[in-house]
DNA sequence: GAATTTAATTATGTATACAATTTGTATACC
DNA sequence: GGTATACAAATTGTATACATAATTAAATTC
């Protein structure tokens, strides 16, 4: 395994919560783990660190980074935003090889939905949206953008239950926004890929703010008889 | 010289392109020079790195970031939508204590306009504008925040006259734009800030657009005896 | 004489050893 | 019994030595 392949185990293991936020990354028992001196280690956590996937607390280690409430609020404030943004600058500057690319990658996702492999479903969703922010090609808007990727990979998983219908039905429009996007992008058509990216953003925003916020309707029946 | 103040006089130096673009960053003799070995000095380029003002290639080490024509297009596109997200959080979220240190960023400012002290100005004008974005306080937003901040300081330099008029009044505009941005922000008035914000990045612009565009009036004048 | 191959040099990447800081524990003291 | 201080263990930070890859120069071959 060299570097490179432990860093993306390592991201892997964090956007799927494998491991969780809080978690300490000891040094030593990484090292020992992926069998690499601490040196290379070192800068992979601080590479991951610099993601903000890795929060480094001097002389006291490496901390899987924390998700609080207030970054939530934040996240829902920044991320359409910056969402719609990459998604017209992706429509104008894709390259034929990108858009192939992410049509294989798309049909990995399928699959993982078809048999409800939750982990590799964030995977190729986190691939998918990973390479919409390759075709934008903007290096200002990158590191946020992938920042806000993480997390919401993290955040997805978090309010994800496996066996429920109302989330099988979300992982299909989800799908299915790929597919359009996909057409929008070859198309060049930066008005619509920004609807589906707004489409596709409520699609997440419903599915949080249905744990965040009270339910309406639960309130209502919690109170009518009071 | 600590870890820390190395990493501030390299990054100051890039920002002011003391360290001009495409620079080799040669790991052994910076850590001859800091007096410290190259491990931690290797922490330091990577950490830069990640900031946007170092690129590293893989077995061939650390160079100042370069400055090519596309990532001015990128920077013009992007910078006004994220300085007015930025300056709308900073408005609603600023705590006293940061806008007292604000104001003392701010008189330094000042101080290196009336003197003239070209580097100066680049640097407190670069710590008025990243404290904003402490103020603004979204983690979503700060990298890319951060990364358009060292390439506006670097592209202003590479514009700057020191002994133009229109420069001198430039600056005192940027002067007069920094005081009503305290105020705007004491008062927490978004919409203010934002419109300040448009009319400073409007200097900017102006700058810049002179140099890179074709002088329109001046396009008229050549083109009308022909 | 030009081009390709090979050796030497130089720089980056990794491993290990040592230093410094922090945290947990035990003991003394109030 | 509770608090404070001193000591011990563990972990991070730094320095140095070694390994590996890249560049340059030299030498050999065509």
């Amino acid at each position: 395994m060299d570097k490179q392949a432990i860093y993306d185990d390592l991201k892997r293991q964090i956007l799927t919560l494998q491991l969780e936020p809080g978690t300490a990354l000891d040094e030593a028992s990484l090292s020992e783990q992926y069998k690499i001196s601490r040196t290379p280690l070192r800068e992979i956590l601080r590479g991951l660190a610099a993601e903000g996937c890795v929060e480094i607390i001097s002389n006291r280690g490496a901390y899987v980074s924390s998700m609080e409430y207030k970054v939530l609020r934040d996240f829902f404030i920044t991320a359409p935003m910056i969402y719609a943004a990459i998604g017209k600058l992706a429509a104008q500057h894709a390259k034929p090889e990108q858009i192939q690319q992410m049509r294989e990658i798309q049909e990995k996702f399928r699959v993982a939905v078809a048999i409800k492999a939750s982990s590799d479903m964030v995977y190729w969703n986190q691939c998918f949206h990973a390479l919409m922010g390759e075709m934008a090609n903007n290096p200002y808007l990158k590191p946020s953008y992938d920042r806000l990727l993480i997390d919401h990979a993290r955040i997805s998983q978090t309010f994800y239950r496996p066996r429920d219908q109302e989330m099988e039905k979300r992982m299909y429009s989800a799908q299915q926004h790929h597919d359009e996007m996909i057409a929008a992008i070859e198309a060049g058509d930066s008005q619509r890929i920004v609807d589906l990216i707004v489409e596709h953003w409520e699609l997440s925003r419903d599915l949080i703010e249905h744990f965040v916020k009270p339910d309406p309707l639960a309130f209502e029946m919690a109170t009518a008889n009071s």
